[in-house]
DNA sequence: ATGAAAGCGCTAACAG
DNA sequence: CTGTTAGCGCTTTCAT
């Protein structure tokens, strides 16, 4: 019953050619006219009677006729087409189901559709990571904005000197060739442990995996803020792990098993601060009294937690346009520079106030 | 200092040709074969010495070299990219910032990757209907799947006409020409229905906006349960509102201000539900001693909610593998029907424990 | 096992 | 203002 394909073609004829589709020489014959005509027509070009133009999309659009992609990618047009490019991991398949990276990919998409271009998303498995840039190289998109700089800093820094079009969201690094937008995550990391210390924490747990650039920074202003106090922080605290709630509640537990003495978390991501809130709470813990916890990103999950949750926010509507109009830019010619997104505290129930 | 556009060109040579991009007749050249030999290579065809052709891949793979999918496709090869289409809403853009709606997206690009695709988004302004399907048109998509059936039905069975490759997410409806994958959205009205009646509710609020299809079978199930036990729903306990938090807060302050009674609210989504539980506990209304809450979706979000949601879940990535599924088998000519999936109840600690 | 050549659907000179 | 024509980069017969 439910039809989705086309119908079978009129075979009964003795030149029954496939049903192709419509194209512009069709239009072209049914409207008496050259298919240049037509081609003109479509395109807007000036030098042809209004009438002429008028009658020819008339005819296209009740024919629903739509030309070719790629013919026209052939001859040259510019296609509006930009892909959002991630490394893939097929495992955990962490990235399509993070609030936080679908959230991101949401306002990029928003900036996109606003400039009038349509986003096309690939996943590439890591193992092949010079296929980041394959819906460019294949002249299927314009440009790419890469998503999980991650620690392929190097292999990046590969693809800008092979001068293809791109932008990334991660973190501003020395020696890079590439443009980042990214989040001041030093400035959060900071802010973050600065608010605990305050509030009286001694011993702040950092949840995070700090092999990847973003986080590296997050870790370094949490250093930062202990040894401004004149702290060093403990080793031990230190608790590397994926983006994945599960690995929060393991951590949680480990420490707590280990005997590790801990009166704060600072987490590197709101998903796994809200999993370290429930896994405290199973352990008898109370937030804010016994520990304080700290999350990153600001996704909705956090005001909603219980305790809700102090964070270190991310604007994700400037980074998707960020991202966008830089690599825009970038395409049209001009010099693109790193930019660093600021982040602020928002605070709520899971720290204590601050003396 | 940082690039991302290609080199300038030699500009200094005499007959300095554009820097265009690396194709089949360089790489040819290069390797000392005809072009052919190389298309031929490149797609691994059986007739040609193995030697050959790892010696031509190896140096495509070095230097990077992608053939044009556009000249490819025009002549015929089928491309990987799947257009997911929804119509979009400029004022509001409620699609890029719904967390159910991501996540779909999610697994549907999940799903996609396993089956070797790419994913093409594509947001579409409503006064233009008939361009969701544009990317197919244009042959940058071989099909479509269709996100947000919403009311146009009427629209949906005209493309469906047309014979364009598509599958819907959305309600199964009467008349319907074309293939959807939803939720048992009745189902799922009902069992919340059902759970709060059974919890003492008698009077329900309905969140939601029941002209969308979708949203219209869940406000059935709603009506379903209450005549089940005999009971008709008042008129006024149903609040429409498109899904957003802030609809539902309104709706809240104005049930109360209005003096409506109601002991419970029915959320056509957990957006709206924990939206509503907010407000609620901003009246002074305790959850749910006084007022009991049912969500849809299960999404994050509702477990992590303050009392924790009662909700009725979506099988997303069931959602997701069934349309891409759908429209690969379409698209290899098989017939497809529609497809409902199950929907069941988590109870959390927004509901009373039923007598 | 390899090469020559035609042509996919379109655009943009160049003619008229 | 409109038509004719030459390719865009590739795949694929058909020859060799």
């Amino acid at each position: 019953m439910t039809r989705t394909k086309p119908p079978a073609p009129p075979a009964g004829e003795p030149g029954a050619r496939k049903p192709s589709r419509l194209q512009m020489a069709d239009i072209a014959r049914l409207a008496n006219v050259s298919i240049s005509t037509v081609s003109r027509a479509l395109s807007n070009h000036p030098r042809l009677s209004e009438q002429t133009r008028e009658r020819i999309n008339e005819l296209a659009r009740s024919l629903n006729y739509s030309a070719d992609a790629g013919a026209q990618m052939l001859r040259g047009k510019r296609l509006n087409t930009v892909a959002v490019a991630f490394p893939y991991h097929p495992q955990q398949r962490q990235h399509f189901r993070d609030p936080f990276f679908l959230a991101l990919i949401g306002r990029i998409g928003d900036a996109l559709i606003d400039r009038g271009y349509s986003m096309l998303v690939v996943g590439v498995e890591e193992a092949q990571f010079e296929r980041i840039t394959a819906a460019y190289d294949t002249r299927q998109a314009i440009g790419t904005i890469l998503l999980g700089q991650e620690n392929y800093h190097r292999r990046i820094n590969e693809l800008a000197v092979r001068g293809v079009p791109f932008v990334v969201w991660g973190a501003r690094l020395r020696d890079q060739l590439y443009c980042t937008v990214g989040s001041d995550n030093l400035l959060g990391g900071r802010l973050a442990t600065e608010h605990l210390l305050a509030a009286g924490a001694r011993r702040i747990a950092f949840f995070g995996d700090p092999t990847l650039s973003e986080i590296a920074q997050r870790h370094e202003g949490w250093i930062a803020a202990q040894q401004a106090r004149g702290l060093t922080p403990d080793p031990r605290l230190v608790r590397p792990m994926p983006f994945e709630a599960e690995a929060a509640r393991r951590e949680v537990d480990r420490l707590i098993e280990d005997g590790v003495d801990f009166d704060a978390v600072f987490a590197a991501s709101d998903v796994l601060a809200v999993a370290a809130l429930s896994a405290l709470k199973s352990h008898g813990r109370r937030v804010p009294e016994d520990v304080q916890v700290v999350g990153f990103d600001d996704i909705p999950l956090a005001a909603q937690a219980s305790p809700a949750l102090t964070t270190v926010r991310q604007d994700l509507e400037a980074a998707g346009r960020a991202l966008v109009d830089l690599l825009l830019a970038a395409l049209d010619g001009q010099a693109i520079e790193p930019l660093i997104l600021p982040t602020t505290l928002v605070v709520r129930d899971s720290t204590r106030t601050p003396a």
